[in-house]
DNA sequence: TTTAGCACTCGCTAGAGTTGAGTGCTAACA
DNA sequence: TGTTAGCACTCAACTCTAGCGAGTGCTAAA
């Protein structure tokens, strides 16, 4: 699959030029803005080979060129340079991101609206589901009287919490030794087993108050299993409406469909960091029909954890900025919400 | 503004069969449709006299009429009919509801979907803003070194939690005089005004850890004033390119733009509820020039407190349907997710 | 191997003609 | 006075045609 040196040069002329038009891109275009004495003619030839090959495509017979979804996955792959972001373009998504801070829910809002307007394109942010963390302490407090709140400690000091049904009379001593019963077999396990381990837990437990007991560990089997954890934000789906390949209804359909669909949207992703892919290209996408290309780029929160970035935009996409948006992003996004995420 | 009956049986007509079709409606369509042995020329009369009153318009001379806004108006305050859902209807809905309920979250997430599959239009829940409560207790937890948890717990027994940073040598006894001390001075207040009392309190604060309280009062005034509190769930937006009316992208762009910014559909739904709106018609809508109708509905969660449903859909929406469904799911939405919400 | 030249393709646009749904107006009728 | 039949008129939508132009493939010459 090696070319010659030529039909690549022409192959990322056109590529490019392409990302920029969305025009067919004939020979002659070709010559004007890579010219090095070539005449159209012999673009032509190379050209004619390269659409032998599965690279290019022609809408009619009396069109110019356009890029396979092959010659975008071989750009991709070896044609392409990546710049990192200029300071001037970081100051731009830095400025994006000023203002306010607020809750979890909020930067991630803000950083999906920079995202997808420094882009173009949808951006979508994923915060990672925090149950594969360990639990490093665990506490409960009556806060009415039939109402406690469970307060679940992970190494990485990431809190969450839910509220718990109790009994009237059950009092905070009794929380308290309910806790100190759970602890032992509870601590330094991960948090998506907490729900069946606590269910265990019961078999060892003082008689008298058993019933009461049962209620409330069912209730944490049921709080931990059911959190789905993967929290999704998405921002930016009207600049599609921008670009001419989305003018038809249909395709937009597909495209806004997808969007809407968490979980289809979550698995490909999911599928994406299975098969270690950071772009997926037009009909790559196995999950829709809807012709899109998709950007992802992971961004760790500890060792063990991480959240994902994703843009989603036509397959004509500026590659090279994407990856150097989303890489700029995920680095620096770690100590941006550090202070919110809990 | 009392038209002849004559008058306004072929308003009424003329607007079912739009609703239903989306095409300009001509004489000879009401004859056939609603005929009394009237003749197209003696409906075109009338349907003159209808225009002329600002009631009907006309894309051209030779089409048949539309309704204005103002013609939809009268329609929903005066001429419209509204059926309650049937059984088969409401068994339809129920049935989408079906299934297993999560958080919050997903219950929400669920009911929106369910009114977008029944309406075919985009579907918008908000849950309130806890705010306007009572706050009734305060509690302080450290959870790790240099974080504690406050809760606050309403009036309505509405769990609110949020996480302080502290200073590594702040300990649980700290925290709790820091309780004793906001206590007098909070409780029974309202949660929106406590960022603003919380930082009065400061005055008579002891002074030998000023410093470090006030940066304590100054995350609660901070946290408690950002919280945006009304969380707003949205579903359904590719339903819409299914309707005529939207095939045209400059259009679907203000609709879809108008969704994206969560800030002004709440401004939207606000000022319908200071105004005793239940339904917003088209040109009405003063927010965004996205041409479109809004139907609202308020579902209770207790005496004081309520939360939105709402319809966004093409002008020529179906007002009678809409207003009945959303009538019957905010009257059954208190039970549904009672137990979730917190 | 490259290129100039040429015939060819075909989408796009503009203009002309046709159709048909629907109108307003007028005059006649009950 | 209200209703209606009749008729001329309007105009969007569709079809058809012709011309344009960007771009091609192929051939033959450099």
């Amino acid at each position: 699959m090696d070319l010659k040196e030529r039909k690549l040069k022409i192959l990322k002329t056109l590529i490019e030029y392409y990302i920029q038009t969305g025009q067919p891109v004939g020979s002659r275009t070709i010559t004007e803005k890579y010219g090095l004495g070539l005449s159209p003619a012999t673009i032509r030839n190379e050209m004619a080979g390269l659409e032998e090959l599965g690279f290019l495509e022609q809408p009619h017979i009396s069109a110019g060129r356009i890029p396979s979804d092959k010659a975008y996955r071989y750009y991709v792959d070896k044609l392409m340079e990546i710049t990192p972001l200029t300071p001037k373009e970081s100051d731009i998504l830095n400025a994006l991101l000023s203002g306010h801070m607020d809750e979890t829910e909020g930067v991630m809002k803000q950083i999906v609206n920079a995202l997808s307007d420094i882009t173009n394109c949808v951006a979508i942010a994923m915060v990672p589901k925090i149950s594969s963390m360990n639990l490093k302490d665990i506490k409960m407090i009556k806060v009415t009287d039939n109402k406690a709140l469970m307060i679940l400690v992970t190494e990485k000091e990431i809190i969450k919490d839910t509220v718990l049904r109790i009994p009237d009379d059950m009092d905070q001593y009794e929380l308290d030794m309910l806790c100190e019963l759970l602890k032992p077999r509870l601590l330094g396990k991960r948090l998506d087993n907490l729900g069946l381990l606590a269910k265990e837990c019961l078999a060892g437990a003082l008689s008298n108050r058993r019933d009461i007991l049962q209620q409330v560990m069912e209730q944490i089997r049921e709080r931990m299993f059911v959190q789905k954890g993967t929290q999704l934000v998405l921002g930016g789906t009207s600049k599609l409406l921008d670009y001419p390949e989305y003018s038809d209804v249909n395709n937009l359909k597909l495209i806004i469909g997808m969007l809407e669909e968490e979980e289809r949207l979550l698995g490909l992703f999911r599928g994406m960091f299975q098969d270690e892919l950071k772009i997926v290209i037009g009909s790559e996408n196995k999950i829709s029909s809807a012709r899109v290309s998709i950007v992802a780029s992971n961004y760790d929160l500890d060792e063990d954890n991480y959240g994902t970035l994703g843009i989603i935009g036509p397959v004509r996409m500026d590659y090279s900025k994407m990856l150097a948006v989303l890489d700029y992003m995920s680095k620096n996004i770690a100590g941006m919400f550090e202070n919110f995420f809990r």
